[in-house]
DNA sequence: CTCGGTGCAAACCCTTTGCAGGCGA
DNA sequence: TCGCCTGCAAAGGGTTTGCACCGAG
């Protein structure tokens, strides 16, 4: 399922490849299908995913995953986040999923996805604003939630 | 002019040392001075803020400021930013401003300012739709910007 | 006098860089 | 073959930590 996601992946890294005259290496197309074949978390930073491929025996360096990401940003593949005191940046794929802002909690940093109307038309009051051609934006709730898998509310509850 | 704010900060600062029962140094009220008294850049990161200090014959390290900046925080006295890639986190004091978002130039890095109302409202909705007590946001519109001061359209005038 | 706060320097951690070797074109 | 890409290790840079000393209460 959703190997329409991995098709358009490969399709777009292959435009634009092709346009930069960047090369087609067997690294560049292996990280682009596990981000994109992954069911799961849709977020992930540069460790989790050197993890994941070494684990499946895929070997590569730190290096070449951040040299990868970058070029995967660039190509519009995949959006970079940085979520409060978080060490590390945070990435997930933007084919397959229409834009949309982040909730975090503060307590079990889980973070959850919502898509407001309304930013959209905010981002243009604000472009007129400042005579500025808006080309995105980072919106990012932090709360305290009453998710039943909250880390918080389970040590709450085990006291 | 604005003492008024430095004034304001002070007291909340000696209350919330008296809360927490934290004590009332030099280097807190010193650093705190010259957040709330400096009329110019509203942002700041922890070097700038000790290359200032050093600058006027207070002597201080990194550690008392970094200890000091999340104290801050902490008190509701300043806010801490993580904008785009910039490796330093930001500050602005928070006292002597309403709630506001911000605009960052891709290209000077210029930092402005706005403040839309209906940010408040879907803060609202976000935090019924996930039942999450939202604490804060964070608001970023990444652009590039057509001020007569911009680096990138100095350069390119330049050429 | 007590012990929280500070200074100093080293440690940490994520990320970037330099260079030699490998592989796509 | 050519030179972009990768691997490796070291360096970079912001931030944190450990420990001894200092000073607020």
């Amino acid at each position: 399922m959703h190997n329409s996601h991995l098709q358009a992946a490969t399709l777009r890294l292959d435009r634009f490849l092709e346009l930069k005259g960047y090369r087609r290496t067997q690294e560049r197309y292996t990280i682009l299908e596990e981000i994109y074949s992954h069911q799961g978390h849709h977020h992930f930073d540069a460790h989790q995913l050197r993890e994941i491929l070494l684990s499946k025996g895929f070997h590569l360096s730190m290096a070449t995953v951040y040299n990868t990401l970058e070029l995967f940003v660039e190509a519009g593949l995949i959006k970079k986040h940085q979520f409060g005191n978080a060490p590390a940046s945070h990435y997930e794929r933007t084919l397959g999923s229409r834009q949309h802002d982040h909730v975090v909690c503060l307590d079990c940093h889980l973070v959850k996805e919502f898509c407001d109307p309304r930013m959209a038309t905010i981002e243009t009051t604000v472009g007129e604003w400042f005579q500025t051609r808006v080309l995105q934006h980072s919106l990012v709730f932090y709360g305290r939630c009453t998710d039943e898998l909250c880390c918080h509310r389970n040590e709450k509850n085990v006291n």
